[in-house]
DNA sequence: CATCATGTTATAAT
DNA sequence: CATTATAACATGAT
């Protein structure tokens, strides 16, 4: 499920608790999320307070000390949600931290997100500039594409390394206002362009998709109700899976097909191939 | 029953 | 060594 934008919307689900003290954790020990950490060790978070929170990408650092940040990835199927003190266990959840006022929700029926425990001072020191950061800048970008001269452009922008917080849907939006076809070698491509458009859908999501329902409702969201928040009718997103969908600005109708590995939607008029 | 899903990563191949 | 490609992971919806 979760992008950039979505992901940011999750972490706001838990920052609206900073402050409030660990009172419990109830973990699933076997469940596959802990693969990089064992369970019990998320015991040391009781007692502990809440401080922060900030994200990178598709991951989370939910900061408990300056030197105890708790990580979150929500791999596909992950959600982060609140719900009452009484809050009982439901199918898949693996991580309930509790406070007096709140139950914190890790819910992931796939598994494929992670949790990670972290006792030094800033665990993201090395980590590569985000769309959405003026350090995402035209050299940051060349040096990129010059390093992968045979990779689609997809696939540039799926890689985490390069284009943190990107993932399929973003990289076909990306695409489809460049006007370039997915498949493209990132030797063919203008640095710029890239960089700007790539600039243009971060930011755009995190106005539509993360900002939008903060304003919607003061006392919080039931738990996946954040789904809903989508961008707007003239971006890809909306067109993608229809079946018969069409390009929102030739009305071609769309083709598909795997690129990068990944089922890809684009305009075969407004990004030939 | 087969296919597909907004993700990552270990391993292989070039 | 650096870059690129593919299979595997686990569960549910269609």
């Amino acid at each position: 499920m979760p992008e950039l934008a979505e992901v940011e919307l999750a972490r706001r689900q838990w920052a609206k608790h900073h402050g409030e003290a660990i009172s419990g954790v109830d973990v699933h020990p076997k469940a596959r999320i802990y693969r990089d950490c064992p369970a019990p060790a998320l015991r040391i978070l009781k007692g502990k307070k809440l401080l922060s929170s900030k994200a990178h990408g598709k991951r989370m650092l939910f900061t408990f000390a300056p030197k105890l940040h708790l990580e979150v990835h929500l791999g596909m199927s992950g959600k982060l949600s609140t719900s009452s003190t009484d809050h009982e266990e439901q199918k898949h959840d693996h991580l309930i931290i509790r406070t007096k006022k709140a139950a914190l929700i890790f819910n992931d029926y796939r598994m494929f997100g992670r949790i990670m425990l972290h006792d030094c001072a800033d665990p993201w020191a090395e980590f590569p500039p985000q769309p959405q950061d003026p350090k995402f800048s035209l050299a940051h970008i060349r040096k990129l594409v010059g390093r992968h001269p045979r990779k689609p452009l997809k696939a540039l922008l799926l890689d985490q390394n390069a284009c943190p917080g990107i993932g399929n849907w973003m990289a076909d939006e990306i695409c489809w206002r460049m006007g370039i076809y997915p498949g493209e070698l990132c030797a063919n491509l203008d640095p710029a362009a890239v960089r700007k458009e790539t600039r243009f859908v971060a930011l755009g999501a995190l106005k539509h998709v993360a900002e939008k329902n903060m304003t919607a409702s003061k006392d919080g969201f039931a738990p996946g109700s954040y789904v809903e928040n989508v961008p707007p009718k003239n971006w890809l997103f909306q067109h993608r899976w229809k079946k018969g969908g069409t390009c929102p600005k030739c009305k071609s109708e769309l083709a598909r097909d795997t690129i990068a590995t990944r089922t890809t939607a684009w305009c075969p008029t407004c990004q030939p191939s």
